[in-house]
DNA sequence: AGCACGCCGACT
DNA sequence: GTCGGCGTGCTC
């Protein structure tokens, strides 16, 4: 009989910890039980992964485990495969990974076992003895009588006007018992699927990618390539409608803008059935419950952002991913999971379908669907007869700028506007001006703890570092000579606001950006007054280009596509691609065609040119195929270390040592270590290093290699340092 | 990751 | 004099 248990504990360090069961245990713990330990002075709850009968540590370095927790593994066993595979792959620590797979209520030790209610029925005891046994108890006669007819759950007990004294009584007496029995999961759904309004007639093309998705048999991978309005929902529902019909559940995943209740409303809508939705608003326990909803098979569909991937499925039937392309599918703090890859990965592991569905499709699926990987399918035709897009580049070389508004800009928007629509202008800069500028001496005042500039905000009379939270009070007089002649440095939105209402003083603006949006709901109310049309000029970030659709406007305005081109990192063209794409297809309806206008200083620039003459499928296709050229992601698999440090002499000298472990050979790249792009960040020094291979098993094979090596570092004390797979951000 | 121990700076 | 800052070390 073993008599020690491995346990991955929610610790960075990449390994299991040995404890002692208690002797006499009726069974042992299947690996993925939950279990209470002590670690250091603290106590965890940790995921059993092994048992032996031997162990090689000293008796007195090993503990005892406080408290086993599960009797069924908390997490079916295609999740737990998913999540070793995981930590594998993200180089990070079992236990730090299948705690990401649980919800948090059970990461703190909540009861995972399906939900159950105490029935109270009498005793043969009781049978026995008769009713008439209790003539002297009026109270315990009635509730005996009552149960004569039949078990009763305590809830139903309580809603009733009966003693809780009698209860006592009989229970006493031993002629009551409580049974606790599991609540049975409404499956109805599985035997007649209800639907709640007629499926839409499909179009050509839809019809074909349903008839392809629906023929698949097991694990297959869809990219369905759909442009903006071509009814990629219809496809998923129709999908879906075979899914539930074969008593099959399917879980659905959506960007975290993306899950809206007009979203919500279109599931429900069509099938009546649980609908589990997991939202960031739940509580704990709420989220718990739409877990357990996943795993008893009553919620028919679940759906949810990024970390709805680990809800479980008791009857899985289809893995969906809309908006495949969405940064927000890849977690950036901790482990740095990407639930698309993910997805496809549980999908091949419980031996099931999983679409992946964009407008704007990222390289990374492209490149497999491309390459015959992943079925390719196309939805070109605009649903309905929305009309094309008109799109413009204003080149405003030379020009004279009102808030960095050309007067071309500023006449279509006027002529927009007098016709009764609305119009959107984006600026990805918030605050009143991204600097602050000394007339006199030209000193741009920089933040003390990073390589930026202050924000100016002028409602709030504060100058505010965006990348460490650092703000003061707008000074009165320059830093570096003393001048009193200090004025914003380049446009925010906050400006941009002010300007347009000074503008346009019979339209009513509103801004929308981290800092109108602050409040819970706030953002929310926003979308409904401009729904309603209570503002004519939208001015915002990017929160304002994803996901949401304004049928009445009719221009859009790309205020800074120049930053947008120019940055540092890699994937930089192909968001803007991204966001353009979706903006575009946004931009006005059937009965009022939209309009595109982008100001850039690069009016040539073959990338702009490509992407509004060819569209973003050749123009990602291009992408692609330069990225081949550079040897980058997803031709080549990249992982970066990153390190930061007070002295940046500490970072640099870990990932050199690093640096120094990693293969050179034909098919890898070692670059570095570099500064990062924002150098210091709340006043540490940034350094990375990356490391590339050809393919990805070499990759895995050459990190794994050294692994041990790297924790055992002397020079990894001296920084904080992380390992990021596939990284979404070089910054 | 947390938590404790430990050693230096501005406060009642 | 101490309260508290975070550097360092350890966790079966």
């Amino acid at each position: 009989m073993p008599h020690f248990v491995e346990v991955a504990l929610p610790v960075p360090m990449r390994r299991s910890y040995s404890y002692r069961l208690p002797p006499g245990l009726a069974a042992m713990p299947q690996p993925g039980v939950r279990v209470r330990v002590p670690f250091g002075r603290q106590q965890l709850i940790g995921l059993v992964t092994g048992v032996s009968d031997s162990c090689t540590l000293a008796e007195s370095q090993i503990r005892d485990i406080i408290e086993i927790i599960d009797e069924e593994p908390a997490l079916p066993t295609s999740l737990y495969k998913l999540t070793l595979w995981a930590a594998r792959y993200y180089f990070c620590s079992q236990g730090q990974m299948l705690t990401q797979a649980l919800p948090v209520a059970l990461r703190k030790g909540a009861d995972a076992a399906p939900k159950t209610r105490t029935l109270l029925k009498l005793t043969q005891k009781a049978i026995d003895a008769g009713l008439d046994a209790l003539k002297r108890a009026p109270a315990q006669q009635k509730l005996a009588a009552q149960l004569l007819q039949g078990p009763m759950s305590l809830d139903e007990f309580n809603t009733l006007e009966l003693s809780k004294a009698a209860l006592k009584g009989l229970e006493d007496k031993g002629w009551l018992e409580r049974d606790e029995v599991v609540v049975a999961s409404n499956l109805e759904w599985r035997d007649t699927l209800e639907l709640g309004e007629a499926p839409h007639k499909l179009n050509k093309e839809q019809a074909i990618a349903v008839a392809a998705i629906n023929g698949a048999a097991g694990f297959e991978c869809t990219l369905l390539e759909g442009i903006t309005g071509s009814g990629k929902t219809e496809v998923y529902l129709a999908a879906l409608e075979k899914v539930l019909g074969e008593g099959k559940q399917a879980l659905i995943l959506v960007p975290e803008i993306g899950l809206t209740p007009q979203t919500i409303d279109r599931f429900r809508r069509r099938f009546k059935v649980e609908v589990a939705v997991i939202h960031s608003n739940l509580t704990d326990n709420q989220r718990l419950d739409a877990w357990r909803a996943g795993r008893s098979g009553e919620a028919a569909i679940i759906i949810g952002t990024r970390s709805a991937l680990f809800t479980p499925m008791a009857y899985p039937g289809i893995i969906i991913l809309d908006e495949e392309h969405d940064s927000s599918f890849k977690q950036q703090e901790g482990v740095g999971y990407h639930a698309r890859d993910l997805a496809v990965m549980r999908a091949s592991l419980e031996d099931i379908p999983v679409i992946l569905g964009s407008a704007t499709p990222s390289l990374e699926s492209l490149q497999n669907a491309l390459s015959g990987r992943y079925r390719h399918l196309h939805l070109g035709e605009r649903a309905g007869n929305a009309k094309k897009v008109r799109q413009g580049i204003i080149d405003i070389r030379n020009q004279p700028l009102k808030a960095g508004m050309s007067a071309a800009l500023l006449n279509e928007m006027r002529l927009h506007l007098d016709a009764g629509n609305q119009v959107l202008l984006f600026l990805n800069r918030r605050g009143f001006a991204p600097a602050l500028l000394c007339h006199e001496c030209g000193h741009l005042h920089e933040c003390d703890r990073c390589d930026a500039f202050f924000t100016v905000h002028q409602k709030l009379g504060e100058i505010r570092c965006h990348h460490c939270g650092n703000q003061y009070a707008i000074p009165a007089q320059c830093h570096n000579c003393g001048s009193t002649m200090l004025m914003g440095h380049g446009i925010g939105t906050e400006q941009l606001e002010q300007v347009l209402k000074a503008e346009f003083p019979k339209y009513p603006v509103v801004r929308i950006d981290r800092d109108t949006t602050r409040l819970k709901g706030s953002l929310e109310q926003h979308l409904a007054a401009i729904h309603r049309g209570d503002y004519r000029i939208l001015v915002g970030t990017q929160m304002l280009a994803k996901g949401h659709h304004f049928p009445d406007v009719t221009l859009v305005g790309l205020l800074d596509v120049d930053g947008a081109l120019f940055s540092a990192d890699f994937r930089a063209p192909e968001r803007f691609g991204q966001l353009y794409t979706q903006v575009a297809g946004r931009a006005g309806r059937a009965a009022k065609p939209g309009t595109v206008l982008l100001q850039t200083h690069q009016s040539d620039n073959p990338i702009l040119r490509e992407l509004m003459h060819k569209g973003y499928g050749e123009f990602a296709r291009n992408q692609l195929s330069e990225r081949k050229q550079a040897a980058l992601p997803p031709a080549w698999h990249m992982v970066l270390a990153r390190a930061e440090a007070h002295n940046a002499a500490d970072a640099d000298a870990f990932l050199a040592a690093i640096a120094a472990m990693l293969p050179k050979d034909r098919g890898f790249e070692v670059i570095g270590p570099l500064p990062a792009p924002m150098d210091r960040k709340a006043g540490k020094h940034r350094r990375q290093l990356m490391f590339q291979a050809d393919n990805r098993q070499g990759l895995q094979q050459a990190l794994e290699a050294i692994l041990p090596a790297i924790d055992a570092l002397p020079e990894a004390k001296r920084c904080r340092w992380s390992l990021d797979r596939d990284p979404q951000d070089l910054l």
